[in-house]
DNA sequence: TTGTATGCGTTATCAG
DNA sequence: CTGATAACGCATACAA
């Protein structure tokens, strides 16, 4: 390739700018930056002048010449594992919803589960090119040094969904606890009796709220824990073949459970796929509930009942919190953590079951 | 408020800077700069010195000062209707992991199906912060001017799934006229007769080309069109009662359809919604296959098929030609359009429909 | 091999 | 009311 730069600076669009406006006007560029900015000390002729030139001329202040000066880009980062999962595209239309409307920026990246992704993707941005973070972070994350050194970096830093206890921040999550008590206790009044869990490593915070939920539930009605039936998938589900794994150990259980608690929504839609070729029907051979947020979940009839998080308002009240840090409405050592109310919605052939239990009482 | 900015100042982590470097080791800017750099004007011992210094005091470059000197972001916008769409998402998936890997940050924005929003969205962060953008227009943009203007500005644009004719740039696109084809041609396998479309407004590209499809499968197959049973929804099915409307007035009919096309993701999602609140059960009392992208779609035995497209191999697609076109390794003057093949998953009662259908040939 | 000066586009400070 | 100058952080042409 030849002279590449002079050719991309031939070819590239040369915005029109402040000086461009000076230069044709005859005024210098400080007066006609104040004259855009609508400053009192300019006279309103001058203003006329500069505002028509730059009208005519479609001139837009360059956002990055402005942000070296202000040391603000006007943009976030988000980090979630992956976007093509209802739960995190539903709580980035959050987030961007009101983004959008204080004039912000979503800059999105996806850990996929791996630690030295998230790191990676931490590092690029996040040394200075964004005002604030908004992270939900990766099973594989067990060492939070790095968000640490952020936090006290003073970058502006809300978690969602998956929190870090350590970090002392504003905080966004589900009622974890509550949703997994509530389902589990579902499975019960359906007339299950051994329970099994499948859940994402103990190191992720939803994982550990919501196996205290289902814990709690087995031990109010008299039923005992057993750790055989409880399970985890260290990737996430995000390799199915993990999900598969630990299905087929909870089936060649000589004990077998008679239904499962899936703790998050990847591994709520991979049990789903291998009871399907395994041919199993759901909930005939084995009752199951799990985390998910699909939209079409509800349409389907689905044979299973689900928990669903109230992702779109999770993303928006993050965002929210983390205007306040990141304009200073706020000081950063008041923090604080929502936790939002999450859905049950029973139906298909639970509900039957549901209803005939009811019945016998 | 007082003193806002000062407190900010105070507050904000001030990141080291080359010139820091420079001050602490008694050396100039440039030479420091030149070291980071690795260039080969610089003595073996001073490099390391630098880098060491550098390395301690964990310095990253300010990536906003290097935009402003280079005259390019390394960072692309994406324009979509809806995130929280599985399509959408998936593309955004395929889009994100490529521009990962080459080092690119991906900012979305969602257009929400308005064009004002649209339009507003692509002012921003076009004037200068993107190097390129990836865009699927909304149903509402009938008027391309301002498209067309950045196009001509040299802005690289690729255009995904919903694209503008006129605008002679990179295009990724689905087969959609065959893949419409292939499912009204499902349907009529399956016995059906009186099959109405339900589709997104004619402004849209996929529309016409899936109508296109539609169409020409029924003529193939000697079933006269009838365009009392074509429905446009304006919003694209982002409002629900739209759909309703078209649906009950589809319904009304007193020749009424035995089956339904839904020629786009939300419109089938929002199709199904509509007959599970009238309590009807599909296929039973009204065939239908439609567009749609949904993970859960093929674990639930759903009762209809759908038609898949492609959605994360097409992001990764657009991503990768708009990286030649940033990167100037191709004339903005040769670009294409890629189609890429859709999936049809036959299941449900429409699979038993359709394999009674044959038995009977 | 290193340092000096300049510019990327903007705004703020100070001077006129 | 307006203009010259410096600065934000970095890279590079030019000097030494």
């Amino acid at each position: 390739m030849f002279n590449n730069r002079k050719r991309l600076l031939e070819m590239k669009f040369e915005a029109i700018t402040i000086k461009d406006i000076a230069k044709a006007l005859g005024l210098s560029t400080s007066t006609v930056s104040r004259a855009l900015r609508d400053s009192h000390e300019i006279s309103p002729e001058t203003k006329r002048i500069v505002l028509e030139y730059a009208e005519k001329n479609n001139y837009k202040p360059n956002p990055i010449a402005l942000s070296l000066k202000e040391r603000r880009s006007r943009s976030i980062g988000v980090i979630v594992c992956e976007i093509a999962n209802s739960y995190f595209s539903q709580v980035i239309n959050g987030i961007e919803s009101i983004a959008y409307d204080n004039g912000y920026n979503v800059i999105i990246a996806q850990s996929r589960e791996s630690f030295e992704k998230e790191i990676l993707n931490l590092q690029y941005p996040t040394s200075r090119s964004i005002d604030g973070l908004i992270i939900s972070v990766s099973t594989e994350s067990k060492d939070f040094n790095y968000l640490k050194e952020l936090h006290q970096k003073k970058m502006p830093i809300v978690f969602v969904d998956r929190i870090v206890d350590e970090i002392e921040t504003h905080k966004v999550i589900a009622d974890n606890y509550t949703g997994a008590y509530n389902a589990t206790l579902h499975l019960i009044e359906c007339g299950y009796k051994r329970i099994a869990a499948i859940t994402n490593p103990f190191t992720l915070s939803i994982s550990r709220e919501r196996l205290a939920g289902y814990k709690s539930a087995l031990t109010d009605n008299g039923i005992e824990i057993d750790d055989e039936l409880i399970k985890y998938c260290q990737h996430g589900g995000m390799v199915f073949s993990e999900v598969q794994t630990v299905v087929d150990e909870l089936l060649a259980n000589k004990n077998r459970p008679d239904a499962i608690f899936a703790a998050a929504d990847k591994l709520t839609t991979n049990c789903l796929r291998i009871f399907k070729t395994k041919k199993m029907s759901v909930p005939d051979d084995i009752g199951i509930i799990g985390f998910s947020n699909i939209d079409l979940a509800e349409l389907l009839n689905p044979p299973m009942s689900v928990i669903r998080q109230p992702a779109f308002e999770m993303g928006e009240v993050a965002m929210k919190l983390l205007l306040q840090v990141i304009e200073s409405k706020r000081p950063v050592t008041d923090f604080e953590t929502k936790i939002l109310s999450t859905e049950m919605l029973i139906r298909g052939s639970t509900k039957k079951l549901f209803a005939k239990a009811k019945e016998t009482v």
